[in-house]
DNA sequence: TCGATAGTTTTAAAACTATCAAACAACGAT
DNA sequence: ATCGTTGTTTGATAGTTTTAAAACTATCGA
């Protein structure tokens, strides 16, 4: 398996581009906000969105390096990554407040 | 002429899209270092892009806020809107250096 | 094991983005 | 005036992103 080493620039562009959009910057302040990893469903229902759009979001801040998932029986729990904010993007979570 | 109030996550939004793109990043990143204004055709030349494709990225920048233009002559310098980048994403041009 | 619940993947449509050539507009110099 | 330079706009094309329905996988409880 071949894993691509990626400049600064693509880390960038990839979190860059998974922050450009609303829904996945509503999730970002929502997980900001109540500073406590939360469920797929529990956020999807929140932001009243299709679960299949729901999961393609999740997906992308995934990839992007920003949230961690972790399974609890039938649950996603989905959390901030803080460290890769505050590496790329320092003090931006705070602007959120 | 109606100006559509943007909420503070569009504003975001747009500016995230307008970083999500290498080209554009380098041509932050260039007017960081530099510390000045630079003209488009020098911007152009340095990351050897076709000049329409580099007059796309330059008003995409501007019409986020992030830099601003000057006409001089025949020429355009552009220089970066720090206030802006220091609201939004403070520390962000730091990590660049 | 069956049924319900929680998420993911696949697929396709619609909207959007990046690129380039060609035509255009603005300015300065001759 | 016309020419060369600098940058913008337009229109075409290729590729990407977002959305949601449908099919799928995994887990739990009865």
């Amino acid at each position: 398996m071949i894993i691509k080493q990626l400049s600064d620039n693509e880390i960038r562009v990839h979190i860059f581009k998974a922050l450009s959009d609303e829904v996945r910057l509503n999730i970002v302040a929502m997980l900001f906000e109540k500073k406590t990893e939360m469920s797929c469903g529990e956020i999807g229902e929140i932001l009243d969105i299709n679960k299949s759009t729901a999961s393609y979001h999740f997906k992308t801040l995934r990839e992007a390096g920003l949230t961690t998932t972790r399974k609890v029986g039938q649950n996603k729990f989905v959390s901030l990554n803080t460290a890769v904010f505050d590496k790329i993007l320092p003090g931006f979570l705070d602007t959120l407040a």
